[in-house]
DNA sequence: AATGAATGAGCCTTCATTCAT
DNA sequence: GATGAATGAAGGCTCATTCAT
């Protein structure tokens, strides 16, 4: 009775990103998901198309969704934000994006669908590559440059970037076998908090560290 | 002599590892895999008793080449190794056993591989995870152990491990995204010492601002 | 105005008439019909109570409005015509009410569809071999022995009536095939008073050799 | 026991060609198929890679087989017969080719089935067209210009042409509807050589009649 | 009177597996 | 030891039909 007033199409979208999540596109049957949603299987194809088409609907709602309700950091000139606080939002929106329980249906599998597509793109996801990722990847690139200053090659902040996001997203996708093998660490859906806080420390430290390496005559051999 | 006469069995199992790398499990097909070792489909019955045996035994095969090419770091007390050497010494194994193009075939998809495991491990992994993942990430923690001291409480050893693996990891795994949004960007598998390298620095630099901050009142709000 | 203001339900039949011929009963789907004819795929139940209903309109519509546009030729008594006069109607009835391109829509389908219930008639088809073709039929064979005389055996007079609507039949039906092999073949559609003119023509020399040799001592060793 | 040795792949011709022959290529599954044969539905699939696949088999078996059997004409300067000779010959083997019983299964679909192409070619006849009927086409005009000489145009020979074959193919696909409006006629299959002498001396007759007409001021006119 | 939403049955196809050789 | 033939189970999709409005 509480998800009655829900919309078959919608209970459909929900039920499919659990169940894609857990499985995969190839994996997940359609039938798996008529069956959890209370739908003919045919109601898939009549709302979507087929199989792909909700597949699509899924990847699309996620990042919408997602962006709505955890807005991305704004550019500069247009935030009276810290170049600090801009990147402690741009960490906080982009794992709560992922893995924050509260909101919408299919929580679990959300970040392990969105991992699995950086991991291995299919064809639903060039849209949202242009829509939502590649503008996101753009305002963490124009914070760090302003965090690190013009000595930091681009290339640099490039890597940097990339060692802040591969920290958001294993922690919402690795939760799995990082509870397998350390039973003692804590649940991310439930901290989420304290690992964004953690994350957000632990990069800067590590940007300080690069920019100060850039400055000089950086090397290994220092060490 | 030692790579010429190829069995029927190791060639499955090379193929195996490219085929399930690009496609996953389920949408991998015994027949491609047949097909591209030049064997009959009814091979991989008669040799690994079925599809999952097959992919166990790849799963398992890459981690035993990985650590017998690139072994993991020795203990403490065992080396001559300062903690930042082996932290060191630990990075740049961990990315080169998932990346690294040269000594066996399957390499571009040997990493996407893994990576599909550690997110959503199956029932083949569990043997690889008592094997040879948990002894890892205590050497590694025993590492971070000896280079934080004993100030920093285990909870944040554990964040600050993940923080690391999950850069190896996403450099690992997230060539083909990184390379669509970012083309500036540098291949890892031609640049793997670059990342090695970038990696390293970045996590020092966190780790230091981890330990600075676990030693007093650490907090956010001091920002 | 009696065209203009067409119902819903007359442009079903039409359009169904049309499709039908081209595809067949089953291959055929309600919704081409319903997208081409504009309405709501219930429709088609709606009116005719589901697809077979519709089938059976279209075939028995196709019989009346054809009899209806050319007339079948009137027994012995009730007209002046000589038998010859009688064949050539008779011929030419056939002909134009499976290809004659005015009147009705769906032209180009409407003989394909009668000649495949004549190879395999449908259920719906029952009626309509009692109302029309049966009669029909014993029209032709009353002319064939007015011509022929009481000498010719009944089943010689059943013989040639089928060999006079085997023509007509096939110059309704084989267009498509005739014209891949014959490029220089007149199309039906175009040429139907040369068509009638041809078939009328061959067969009166056909039934006045029959004629002939049911006299004497007919034989195949006479040649 | 009488059937046992027949290979598999043969049972499901035989028996696809007299499904298909029954209802056509949309309306026929392949689990009737099977299932009459006795066979896994999977087998189609494996034998001739899909239903499209089997069907392109059947069409292009009945074909090979049928001329094999029953083969052509042979053109003019090849053989000793007459022109008169050579047309029955022509005759009886097209006939043969749709209906008789003996020699191999499926009898009573072959008919339809080819007539079935005949009013609506799929893409598997394209390959029958080039091989098998152009060819038999053109026999039988070279027989009709030798039999009519070279006052007859061309187009009058290819009318008389389609005449001949015309009711050919009525006789081995119109039998349904022949035998239900007309009990007293004879079955096609159990009385083939009368039908083929009927048709031969109707034509016979027809050809006469135009080869006449066309000397001299032909016209309806003059009847 | 007419329609849009939703369904259930059935079809073609794929694929891992088995079995006789 | 290794293979080709054949199968059973299951999946995505199509389509006529139903039902509430």
């Amino acid at each position: 009775m509480e998800q009655n007033q829900i919309s078959a199409r919608e209970r459909i979208i929900e039920t499919a990103t659990d169940i894609f999540g857990r499985n995969g596109f190839k994996a997940t049957t359609i039938r798996m998901i008529a069956a959890e949603a209370g739908v003919n299987v045919a109601a898939v194809n009549y709302y979507f198309g087929g199989k792909e088409g909700l597949y699509a609907e899924v990847i699309e709602t996620i990042f919408s969704k997602g962006f709505s309700r955890f807005p991305s950091v704004q550019p500069d000139g247009e935030t009276e934000m810290t170049a600090d606080e801009r990147l402690f939002t741009f960490i906080r929106g982009t794992i709560y994006r992922l893995v924050s329980p509260e909101g919408w249906g299919g929580i679990s599998g959300r970040g392990r669908l969105i991992v699995k597509e950086m991991i291995e793109p299919t064809e639903a996801f060039n849209h949202v590559i242009d829509k939502y990722i590649r503008p996101h990847k753009t305002v963490l690139v124009s914070i760090l440059s302003e965090m690190m200053g013009g000595d930091v090659p681009e290339q640099r902040l490039l890597l940097s970037a990339v060692s802040i996001l591969g920290q958001c997203i294993y922690y919402a996708s690795g939760t799995n076998i990082i509870a397998r093998i350390a039973p003692e660490y804590l649940p991310v859906d439930k901290n989420i908090d304290v690992i964004v806080d953690h994350v957000f420390r632990f990069s800067l430290g590590g940007l300080a560290r690069i920019k100060l390496e850039s400055g000089g005559t950086a090397a290994r051999e220092k060490l």
